[in-house]
RNA sequence: GCGGGCGUGAUCUAGCUGGUUAGGAUAUGAGCCUUCCAAGCUCAAUGCCCGGGUUCGAAUCCCGGCGCCCGCACCA
């Protein structure tokens, strides 16, 4: 095969985009390098996120480490449901979830099958003793939960607000063959959100209801406004459709094809265990056909709770009422000096069951202890009616989780800018990156190698360098040459130092995607460039 | 993880019916030339995926591993 994905990886190769892992030891499946290009790229891409989430937005990131202990992840819920159980048949090689197999049989041939289990998380072990299971974090989320109680205080207790982290992720794939875009080892760029439980109302959803979007509904596309969206319950509040509109602003600022962009309700039967809702953007391959690339869920209270439960801290946060409530309230008087006697060893249990339980009939009250039923007598309590004067209310926030998987996103980046053409019957690679993007924002030359505009132009790069623009000099071969290589890299402007600089003090600036050019002051060359790489 | 195909400089490839200084092209570097889009000339550096076996001798044949591609399965 030799499709848009070859040749990307080729030229990718070739000019320190991506190299694959080790590869001087023969290399390792499912691990990626960023190059020199690569690297400049993906920083890139994390700090216009950066400013959509963090700028923009108002949230602030914090990083957590990659170690996670094994009781974090046995509470969230990884430890046991990040499993895959495969069942493979001995005589023809057939694999099948354990869910689907009867009696033990291959569907296919009756053959006998071998049971395997598969946890996807990488496994270590913390200390010296090596006595500590841990296991490399599957997500970040889990970092910034476990750190939930500080961080509402650092908010001070107002809610909403959001938590963002980047950082590196694990999973160990049992097959990881599409090259970058299934990854053992990838980074992730996550937002963790958290909303009062039933509002999950957003205050600038105005701004973004009438933002028409290409939705994927159990196999069925539509367009379809994100106000009417959310009024008929496509999507199931405002916060989804608000980070849902974020993500695809976010995408096409870093250049993704809007006509390669779409968003995938899931099933509920691929809902993954801490999600409720789940949206995800998908982006479109020539090479790989629709990818999942963010994903938008609503985890509902799942993580906070079971935290919660494991830990004993307290995860909820207090909402205080406009006006304090007096509540009416009738609670239970229980005469212990006639129930001890009574139940004897099993009345503390009594006393337990019974002020937690929900007074429904004041006449009859029973109380279940292993599976026996005992009747209380009217004797042995009173029912009280009291008021109470209540202030606010505590619940465990719900979450809103936008996660972006930042490689897959780098890999689109470049399939959906990279364009073949033909220069003198030659092709020719131009990427078209968005300036904010680009490694390189700019090569400088000297048109030719003598006087004295090489020296100008080393001036002019390093006045550039010192303004914190990322550009390269370069005075090796033709001027075409050059700026073929700077097309190649998507590098968005040439400026050249001619005969006339000499003269008047200006420079020309060619565009890569047009090759235009026009001619610029020599001192308004930084604010012009600075202008223009920002978003 | 299973089955099939493949593995030669950074890239594409010749050689693969055992014996060659492993050839070419592109890209890269140095120099010459060059007044705006991969021109030309000279020179240079870089390779048989790894390990074992057969053989006097292995890029070439055999086995194992790793990687890549295709199918099955898996994929919050």
């Amino acid at each position: 095969m030799n499709d848009i994905y070859d040749k990307l990886m080729a030229v990718a190769k070739r000019r320190g985009f991506l190299y694959p892992s080790y590869e001087i030891y023969g290399g390792e499946a499912g691990f990626y390098d960023y190059g020199p290009l690569g690297s400049l790229l993906k920083n890139n891409i994390e700090n216009v996120w950066r400013k959509f989430y963090i700028s923009q937005e108002g949230f602030y990131e914090i990083s957590t480490p990659v170690i996670t202990p094994y009781e974090v992840l046995k509470a969230s819920g990884h430890v046991d449901e990040f499993i895959d159980e495969i069942g493979t048949c001995i005589k023809c090689n057939a694999s099948f979830k354990v869910e689907e197999l009867k009696d033990e049989k291959c569907p296919i041939c009756g053959g006998r099958v071998k049971k395997g289990k598969l946890n996807l998380m990488f496994e270590t072990f913390i200390g010296a003793k090596k006595n500590k299971h841990a296991f490399l974090r599957p997500e970040t989320a889990q970092g910034i939960f476990v750190n939930f109680p500080m961080l509402y205080e650092f908010f001070r207790r107002k809610i909403p607000f959001g938590v963002v982290q980047i950082g590196k992720g694990f999973r160990n794939e049992v097959s990881p063959r599409q090259g970058i875009i299934r990854l053992r080892e990838f980074s992730m760029a996550e937002a963790e959100i958290f909303f009062s439980e039933e509002k999950k109302k957003h205050h600038r959803f105005m701004e973004i209801k009438e933002e028409e979007m290409r939705l994927l509904l159990n196999e069925e596309e539509m367009k379809m406004k994100l106000g009417e969206a959310v009024e008929t319950g496509i999507i199931g509040n405002e916060a989804l459709a608000y980070y849902m509109a974020l993500t695809k602003n976010f995408l096409l600022t870093v250049g993704i094809d809007e006509n390669k962009l779409r968003f995938r309700k899931h099933k509920e039967d691929e809902l993954a265990h801490y999600a409720n809702e789940c949206w995800d953007a998908e982006l479109y391959s020539e090479r790989f056909g629709w990818i999942e690339c963010v994903g938008i869920a609503d985890r509902s209270a799942y993580d906070l709770q079971a935290h919660m439960k494991a830990s004993g801290a307290e995860m909820r946060v207090f909402e205080k009422y406009e006006e304090p409530r007096i509540e009416k309230r009738k609670v239970i008087r229980l005469k212990m000096d006639k129930i001890g006697p009574i139940f004897k060893d099993k009345a503390k249990i009594v006393k337990e069951k019974l002020e937690n339980m929900e007074i429904v009939n004041e006449e009859k009250i029973t109380v279940e202890i292993d599976g026996k039923v005992y009747e209380i007598g009217k004797e042995l309590y009173e029912i009280e009616e009291i008021e109470e004067k209540v202030t606010g209310r505590r619940y465990i926030p719900h979450v809103i989780e936008p996660s972006y998987g930042i490689d897959r996103i780098f890999y689109f980046i470049l399939e959906h800018n990279y364009k073949e053409t033909k220069k003198e019957g030659e092709k020719y690679v131009i990427l078209s990156l968005p300036a904010c993007i680009a490694p390189i924002k700019a090569g400088v030359f000297p048109l030719v190698n003598k006087d004295g505009l090489p020296e100008i132009a080393r001036e002019i790069e390093k006045g550039l360098r010192k303004k914190g623009i990322m550009v390269v000099y370069d005075d090796s071969g033709s001027i075409g040459r050059r700026y073929a290589r700077m097309d190649e890299i998507g590098t968005p402007f040439c400026i050249t130092v001619d005969y006339q600089t000499k003269e008047d003090d200006t420079i020309t600036i060619r565009f890569r995607d047009t090759t235009e050019q026009i001619r610029l002051q020599r001192q308004k060359l930084a604010d012009w460039l600075k202008e223009r790489i920002e978003f």
